[in-house]
DNA sequence: CTGTTAGCGCTTTCAA
DNA sequence: TTGAAAGCGCTAACAG
């Protein structure tokens, strides 16, 4: 191993020096622009090797309008629910070239909007955006300067593609599954009410009990905030209210642990007492205990086929995409009623 | 909300016809540089604002010979515990300028040397090293180029800062506090034979074993891979083996997850029949049934303190960092034997 | 096949 | 205070 020399960086100028020809000649054999004799191509070669050098990508991301970076935007950087997302990401980018800089909104639209400025303003040549809270609107007005890729929302215009995953649909599996199981009074707890995942959850909790001729009390669903704290609560408010009710969906697997610690804490046991499903199947779900029953969400594959699209975008293919729809996964904490 | 005009990207030069003054003007208002006369300034901030122009930070980037981008080397983008960690990161480049772009060495050390040249290729101001698997030297290398600092290394140069929990005074608080409980059989288990921190904290079980004059069991230490799977494989193994044990330490929350798992399945109690203790306290390990004992890390720390003391060391400061220590979470999975 | 010549969009001396 | 001019390091016509 031999040391590099101090901080001499060193230029494509100085390597076509060193090797005796022009700059053009040492750019092309970088990019394989064009045919060069061999001679030539082996003095610059071993000039590179013996001067260290590694070419300047500022310099050619301004020469070229392009960074070979997107940006990632997510509202919550240390939430499990993006970073499985991220690892479909990162693994879309693989060998593409590209790296990403991750921003968060923190589920904020004005911040997000910041964020998103920031992005163009560093020249990303094009952005995801997971679970946004921007306007469709702003996005396709953002779009027109970078494609963008956006999931929870539909949207389709030349450089900007949305999906969507059916979140009724969804909720409809899961509340079915507690009803055939003999379930009669299901608590839900739901999301912040601006949260339109939640809202269609919340639909498709109603069209369930609709389906199959149960009444709908309001007095079984209460509100929280996505996270684990929130589903202790709600619980503890149920019973608190004295509520009568033998299972529970919650809006996602985070507020689905705080229900579990909260029916721990009162000795209820799970399934046998009370059963309990999910929304999301984050990879936690399978160690929790017992393992939790969910609806499972494609994350990876969200993060995998976004970043497929959005590489589409940038190289100005056209590209549909097809995702995995979302499925019941049935494990360990929903039991027969009674 | 006025659209936009096409793909037009408005240049400082642009502006500076359109306000009527040299590009130089145009610079001076934007950074600050100089004194502007009244007048000039109005002129320059109108056409700004009118033409929505925003200057091209690959071209300041070039140059001013800085990206202001830090890269950031984790192993796993989806872990819990780098999660943790990036919050912190995140909060410390809050309102700094900075963005962050953040790659996986996937615990590799050819991956990750390769990352890290491809992070300097960015001209990334600064590195910032989770959990690295590169050889100190190498690390020291390449803090030439562009300052590095790392955590679960000691480091100490111009360039460089590295900085380490101590794994094995961690260790034997956990293993410590199992045998003030009464406990004398306390499996282990370890993480991989070449893991650096599990080595430690293997040392640090043996210590606290020695301290009490209990005996150690070799059979009573069972190899995992760090995740959550193993714990349950490791735990099935002892029980395979008829190992007599009341207490169980893994080597970190997710290994201790699989643990919990395994022992549910067996129907045995935690922690009526059998102890278990963790270590990082991942913010999951609140919510586990029943919420999961453990040793502290101070994560979202180590991601603030390590971003702190890289933009001192680009800013040129002088840079001592503090970490909070390790310490003992007491929850419930922990109690007195018998 | 190869070199010369212009820039990419911005900053920064250097003079005025 | 302000403008002209010279690049940052690289790429891409355009000739030859």
């Amino acid at each position: 191993m031999e040391d590099d020399k101090r901080n001499t960086p060193v230029t494509l100028l100085d390597v076509a020096r060193e090797a005796g020809v022009s700059p053009s000649t040492v750019s092309r054999i970088l990019n394989g622009t064009a045919k060069v004799s061999a001679d030539k191509r082996k003095a610059v070669e071993t000039a590179i090797a013996e001067m260290h050098f590694e070419p300047n990508q500022l310099a050619q991301n301004l020469k070229k309008g392009c960074s070979m970076t997107i940006g990632i935007v997510v509202q919550d950087i240390a939430s499990p629910f993006f970073a499985e997302t991220l690892r479909g990401v990162d693994d879309g980018l693989k060998a593409t070239g590209y790296a990403s800089v991750i921003v968060s909104g923190h589920w904020n639209a004005q911040e997000e909007s910041e964020r998103v400025k920031l992005l163009l303003a560093r020249k990303v040549d094009g952005i995801i955006l997971l679970s946004g809270r921007l306007e469709d609107d702003a996005v396709l007005n953002f779009a027109r300067q970078r494609p963008i890729v956006a999931t929870g929302r539909a949207l389709q215009s030349d450089t900007a593609i949305g999906f969507k995953l059916d979140n009724e649909y969804g909720a409809l599996l899961a509340v079915r599954h507690l009803i055939e199981l003999g379930h009669r009074r299901i608590a839900f707890v739901a999301g912040p009410a601006d949260n339109a995942d939640s809202c269609e959850r919340f639909a498709g909790y109603q069209r369930a009990l609709a389906e199959a001729n149960l009444e709908f009390d309001p007095a079984l669903v209460v509100e929280g905030d996505l996270h684990e704290a929130s589903g202790l609560l709600a619980i503890n408010r149920l019973f608190e209210t004295q509520q009568q009710f033998s299972a529970v969906f919650a809006i996602n697997d985070q507020t689905a642990y705080g229900v579990r610690l909260s029916l721990y804490r009162k000795g209820i046991r799970v399934p046998d007492d009370i059963s309990l499903i999910g929304f999301d199947d984050l990879p936690g779900s399978l160690y929790t205990t017992p393992p939790l029953t969910t609806i499972r969400q494609p994350l990876y594959d969200m993060g995998l086929v976004a970043t497929t699209a959005l590489l589409g975008l940038i190289g100005g293919k056209k590209v549909d995409v097809t995702m995995p729809s979302l499925e019941l996964i049935v494990r360990e904490t929903t039991r027969r009623f009674r």
